[in-house]
DNA sequence: AAGCGCATGTAAAGGGTTACATGATTGC
DNA sequence: GCAATCATGTAACCCTTTACATGCGCTT
């Protein structure tokens, strides 16, 4: 049910329509909460039956903007505070590696390096993201602070993954710790 | 697709019911990749059927167990040398992060002391269970070696997240890095 | 004989993806 | 007039979770 509250936070924001909303998912959220327009659409209407947004204004095309509602922004702070954090991890890559003694040696070293190499591509683009933060490219508003948190967050995790792939290679000797 | 490799790669390492494969994803992939019986008896009547395992005995109670087939072997394997990796996140915790800026300084540090605390404490239980692993009280198995490089995944990720909530929190200053 | 753990399954509902379908507006 | 983009929506399918349902075998 987090797509639901990643709505109401990104109206949140700023009223926007389902196009606007599947382009920034798109955009900010694609690696991290990826939804289509089908599913976006659907809850779009779900929360509007709630009252938690309301259609704000209608544009060419048959365009609606939604606003949020102050029920609908107590819901969003009520999930943040008062929801327990899922904290499952579910990532590919993890499941696989329990089972890497399936695979020779060799191929595992080549599948190592191709997630290593990933991994550290990845890394590099989430730095280059929070440099341009810092660097005030985007302002200085409370939104892009808390994006820059988050870039942060990849940062991490894709540093400690990257570095994860060096040190299980079987090829590479324990150079990376 | 990918509870359907889960449950090939647990029968390559030795026969088992839809009730033995049940509870090792309790045990032992819970926190990466869960799924409960209903999913796994349905994913196993398919996999019978593309010829990937068979049944190999029946027990007590109705029991069956399950054996991998030639071609279920090829096929984990091949997952895991041809297929592309997903990478995808879906990290609630990242989600949330986006929204940080709706909560008050006061209450983001709370929440971010929570979640440090979390990981730091699942930190320390995947640095046990590797210890343990490293000391051999599981033997040396290739199988227990991949549970190893899994588990030196947990560690460094849950390090990761939890130096990161210490990094975000606004009430303390930046002693860790 | 009661209760627990083993063992299998179905049904319903929810969440998510892919494919299909339609049409308006803008820019060239 | 044509193409690209904007914009909304439905239908079908797959994956996942929760609830319901049943019964055997072992231990006390």
């Amino acid at each position: 049910m987090s797509l639901r509250h990643a709505l109401l936070g990104l109206l949140a924001e700023q009223p926007a329509s389902g196009w606007d909303l599947t382009r920034r998912f798109d955009e900010l959220l694609g690696s991290v909460w990826p939804a289509g327009h089908p599913q976006i659409y659907g809850e779009l209407r779900k929360l509007q039956q709630d009252g938690h947004i309301v259609v704000d204004g209608e544009g060419p095309r048959g365009r609606k903007d939604y606003r949020i509602t102050d029920t609908g922004l107590a819901e969003v702070r009520r999930w943040l505070i008062e929801v327990d954090v899922d904290h499952t991890f579910r990532l590919e890559p993890l499941l696989r590696s329990v089972f890497f003694w399936l695979l020779t040696p060799d191929e595992l070293a080549d599948y190592l390096e191709r997630e290593a190499a990933f991994y550290h591509g990845l890394a590099q683009s989430f730095r280059k993201l929070a440099a341009a933060k810092d660097n005030g490219d985007f302002g200085f508003t409370p939104q892009t602070t808390s994006l820059r948190t988050t870039a942060e967050a990849g940062i991490r995790i894709t540093e400690a993954l990257g570095s994860w792939a060096e040190w299980a290679n079987p090829r590479s000797p324990d150079d990376a710790v």
